[in-house]
DNA sequence: CTAGGGTTAG
């Protein structure tokens, strides 16, 4: 039987027995009054004798006394804005006291009032104490519900804002867009895609499935349970998409490793098809792409697209541009963009001081940081993780020791496990792998497997078999290992030449059938993102690729260079059966030339994985040879080549 | 007779 209440809307009130007893509403009996537009008036009070319940509120607060003036014409409209002004904790218990012992209690705009301002803001804010009162009061509008299945949704226990919404739909009360998006919201916090799925069905169910601030949300919520393929499937049956639902979209890509589908999404959306204009998120969301694959030209696109559309002065906007640029390796721009600048946070600070640091300009780095405190800006947690890495690069053994000090002691900043992976690193790369140890063991927090690995590549590079071992067992305990970490313990094994172990690594490696990551490298020429895998042939101009890197391999050979495989395990071919011949980054620099007219640019490479010394002596003799500059950026760091030299004084 | 929705810098 449908609910006495569904015909009249969802508008009803409790009984007026029920509302002074303060009964649980989960046991109420509802019946519907009348629809509350119709009621005559009865929260007018103006009584002819006052009770004394209505007398003017007198708030106390130890010795002062806050008179609150209620003429009695206006008495709810007084009570609503002390319900929205009111700072202190005991008035506002005052007058949840006086709202549920008068006629106030059957007024929804009051206890709306009440409930927003106990659940989202003020000296209450507080999920649980807003359930009390939100039981106390006994009726329920969807407002109600949806100010509630909010505030669960913004606290600790989004979870409970799921619960409530089920218990709602129990009850047969319709949910609108609104109940519904903040439910998703929840979801999202918990990533619990399950009950994401059950909202999308009730939204079908109610009738809701073309709104599209709805399917935004539902399209986040997909993407961020690592389901692509079901976000792109509310995308494509959106009915409308405006600028956000692109963004989101975008923004999908981006974290479902489609970076080169999110760049061109740039370009769909303004077709002649979609004439959706980009806004400044959709560039924030974009520069952060052309970051991570390197490409130079597109965020050069994306910077005079933002000043054109008069972006410029956005503080977000810089400070993206500023790692963008650094992270493509061009420091000067990042620097141009960063003085260009009316007012600079922490945050432009920490991205220029990271962007010196990356590049390897680690004193440069350490000046800005000691300018931006000139400059009365305080660091924070992400500034040193910059100036850290800055000392590690540069191989500033003391000073990253004293500035890991005064971040705890001087800042007051307890280091986290970045801080603590540069530390490694600084230690590992100078030889004090035991300290460096010590240091990982000491943490508060448990130590996490990229700082486990921090320390392999150290103990690789030091041939320090033995804590090699004991740091593979920690990963495997941990139950994180790589493809990569094998490899590194294969290169330890092998540099010690220890070679029965070797075998006993490619056998276990075998065994657990361990994938592993195939080496990738990005290109961008003239605009288009260009992508190779080790030994690729799936791209369209292969054959001319290798006739160059024959061709480039030969030259090189005349000058001197040896294929030096056998010491060097770094990558392997995706299948992982041996050695690869032709490592991505020589492939991005052999279609580089192809396509390129010779002493122009520099070639800029982008690699997901740590250089080889093979490449590396490649690429060395290559900007020599061919006289241009390459910009090769791989996991960790830059690696710029000039005329037989690299930035880097060792490979690594 | 209220107000409440989706993307977002280092």
């Amino acid at each position: 039987m449908a609910p006495v209440w569904s015909s009249c809307s969802n508008r009803f009130v409790l009984a007026a027995t029920k509302l002074q007893s303060h009964t649980c509403f989960t046991t109420a009996i509802v019946i519907p009054l009348y629809h509350y537009s119709t009621i005559p008036q009865p929260y007018q009070p103006n009584p002819p004798n006052p009770s004394p319940k209505l007398v003017p509120l007198q708030l106390h607060k130890q010795n002062q006394s806050i008179p609150i003036s209620f003429s009695s014409l206006n008495y709810k409209e007084s009570i609503i804005s002390a319900i929205k002004s009111i700072s202190h904790k005991t008035h506002l218990l005052q007058i949840h006291a006086r709202i549920l012992t008068t006629t106030l209690i059957q007024d929804p705009a009051v206890s709306h009032h009440f409930l927003c301002r106990v659940s989202l803001s003020g000296p209450l804010q507080n999920p649980d104490y807003s359930r009390r009162f939100f039981e106390q009061i006994s009726y329920s509008f969807v407002s109600h519900y949806n100010t509630m299945i909010r505030a669960y949704s913004l606290s600790d226990s989004p979870q409970k804002s799921l619960f409530l919404y089920r218990d709602m739909r129990r009850r047969g009360i319709a949910a609108n867009p609104l109940t519904s998006s903040f439910v998703v919201k929840s979801c999202i916090r918990f990533l619990y895609l399950l009950g994401g799925v059950q909202v999308h069905c009730n939204i079908f169910k109610d009738g809701h499935q073309s709104d599209s601030l709805l399917l935004t949300a539902l399209m986040d919520l997909y993407s961020q349970c690592q389901k692509y393929d079901d976000a792109c499937k509310v995308f494509d049956e959106m009915p409308m998409r405006d600028t956000v639902a692109w963004n989101v979209m975008i923004s999908c890509c981006i974290r479902n490793n489609r970076t080169r589908d999110a760049l061109s999404l740039f370009d769909v959306m303004r077709s002649e098809n979609y004439k959706c204009e980009p806004d400044d998120v959709t560039c924030l969301l974009l520069l952060q792409v052309c970051a991570r694959l390197n490409a130079l030209e597109f965020g050069e696109r994306i910077h005079s697209y933002i000043m054109d559309h008069g972006y410029g002065g956005a503080m977000n906007l810089s400070n993206s541009l500023i790692s963008m640029y650094s992270r493509c390796g061009c420091v000067d721009k990042a620097y141009e963009v960063f003085m260009g600048m009316k007012n600079r946070s922490v945050v432009s600070w920490s991205a220029m001081i990271s962007g010196l640091a990356v590049n390897g300009y680690g004193r440069e780095a350490i000046e800005a940081f000691e300018e931006m405190q000139r400059n009365g800006i305080q660091p924070d947690d992400h500034t040193f993780t910059g100036v850290l890495s800055a000392c590690s690069h540069s191989g500033l053994l003391d000073e990253g020791v004293s500035f890991f000090d005064r971040m705890i002691s001087e800042f007051r900043i307890t280091p986290a496990i970045h801080h603590y992976g540069c530390m490694v690193d600084l230690m590992g790369r100078a030889g004090l792998l035991d300290k460096a140890y010590q240091l990982i063991t000491s943490m508060e927090a448990k130590p996490d497997s990229t700082v486990w690995r921090t320390l392999l590549g150290a103990c690789r590079i030091h041939g320090h078999v033995t804590l090699g071992e004991r740091v593979i067992e920690h990963l495997i305990e941990l139950r994180a290992q790589e493809a990569g970490d094998y490899v590194l313990l294969l290169n330890l094994y092998s540099s010690a030449e220890q070679w029965e172990k070797v075998v006993e690594v490619r056998k276990l490696m075998k065994q657990n059938s361990i994938q592993t990551t195939p080496g990738c490298c990005t290109i961008e020429l003239n605009g288009v993102v260009h992508e190779f895998v080790v030994d690729d042939i799936s791209h369209s101009r292969r054959v001319e690729i290798y006739n160059t890197l024959d061709e480039i391999n030969k030259q090189l050979r005349i000058a001197g260079y040896v294929v030096e495989l056998s010491s060097e395990l770094h990558k392997m071919d995706n299948r992982g059966k041996g050695y690869a011949l032709s490592h991505s980054e020589k492939l991005a620099i052999a279609f580089g030339v192809l396509v390129t007219p010779p002493g122009t640019t520099a070639l800029r490479v982008a690699s997901n994985l740590r250089i080889c010394v093979d490449c590396h002596n490649f690429l060395k003799l290559f900007s020599a040879v061919y006289n241009r500059d390459v910009i090769l950026r791989d996991r960790k760091r830059f690696h710029h080549f000039r005329q037989g030299h690299c930035s880097c004084s060792d490979y690594w």
